[in-house]
DNA sequence: ATTATCTATAGATCTATAGATAATGC
DNA sequence: ATTATCTATAGATCTATAGATAATGC
């Protein structure tokens, strides 16, 4: 049944010869790394879907990356910290809030590190390695914006309210939690100052 | 080299001849379960990990619960919101952050299904509704709390609070934070509570 | 001639099942 | 005779690689 001459049937074209660009090629590999790793975590995507989103041969991922675990590090690590430094230190948690609050399901760019950080098992070297560095950059920042003399006492506030962060991309991301998705962002920031605007200050005690 | 009579050697004992005890099994495929996916997440977790770790030959994982997903719903769901139920009310909050605080690698059993709850990727069903399922339970008694008229919002401030449990847990257990491992329980408690406070307090605009 | 792209496949998993073997209950 | 346990393997992935094919640069 297969006709020897032509065979208009999309499926054996001779190979529609992609234009030749290697810095797309990777731009495309790492685009499509950051919304799927994003989305389903490290083990949760497969190299093939990466390749077939960024419509690039799978082949040549590993031309570029090495391995999986190379697109991840590229594609996640130092991605999103642009948002600690895109304004000034003492509205960061506003900021990167808004943020997490924003994006919509297409484009997670700027909480990307945050939700690939969150679904990635971890078991990857890689994954710890963004982990630590968002940690470390988030918590750095934020206990400067902590009222004590305690230094150990800050870094713990500080942490905290990372967590906090974490915890609501998660709750708006992941489980898709309506009360949290459907308010208002406005209101959200509000509740959200208000309450750390209290961890942040002094103890009564100290 | 093979010796043909007694080879004393581990590799080839007969088949140790497990007892039988269809119910012990099952238990033992149950905890092993819990355990792993609660450090690994669903996808993580191999079901040839879980039927090692329980002692037991990997088949009977599939003779007990059919499948992977149906270990997994069987072994999380309803398992942690004992702690929901394990005091008054009043007291989820501190009462859960301690449990999250307190708990060892080892037995992570009353934490276990946060943690299986952020770590799978969250394409099974199994996931979701184990997501779900907290999502509601926690919500709802922590909506009781919060002191005000609006109801959408008392649904919105309870859940952020639910958010900082849930990234708490994550600091502590999966980022491995030394500023929240490390810190004092009681003093994570005290931060925690004075903080949520103010959140569940009436707004001085309302 | 060099370099990007594609084909085809190796090798290593992982879930799940069919059917053999051994232990208990009657 | 029934039921728990184990062996062995099918079938479907998934990462990664070797080497063929086609497009650009000189």
């Amino acid at each position: 049944m297969t006709s020897d001459s032509g065979t208009p049937c999309d499926a054996d074209r001779p190979r529609p010869a992609r234009p030749r660009d290697s810095a797309a090629t990777r731009r495309a590999l790492l685009a499509a790394g950051r919304e799927l790793f994003a989305s389903a975590g490290y083990e949760g995507t497969t190299v093939r879907a990466v390749a077939e989103r960024a419509g690039v041969n799978q082949a040549l991922l590993f031309r570029h990356f090495g391995s999986k675990e190379g697109l991840f590090a590229e594609a996640v690590t130092g991605q999103a910290l642009d948002l600690l430094h895109d304004g000034p230190a003492e509205q960061v948690l506003p900021r990167t809030l808004a943020a997490i609050l924003a994006t919509d399901d297409g484009s997670a760019d700027d909480v990307a590190l945050f939700l690939a950080a969150l679904r990635s098992a971890g078991n990857t070297d890689a994954a710890a390695t963004v982990r630590e560095e968002l940690r470390v950059a988030y918590g750095g920042t934020l206990a400067r914006l902590v009222a004590t003399d305690d230094p150990a006492d800050a870094d713990l506030r500080a942490e905290l309210a990372l967590a906090w962060l974490l915890g609501i991309a998660l709750l708006r991301k992941v489980i898709r939690s309506e009360a949290v998705a459907g308010a208002d962002p406005g209101t959200v920031v509000g509740h959200v100052t208000r309450a750390v605007e209290a961890l942040f200050s002094p103890t009564e005690a100290g």
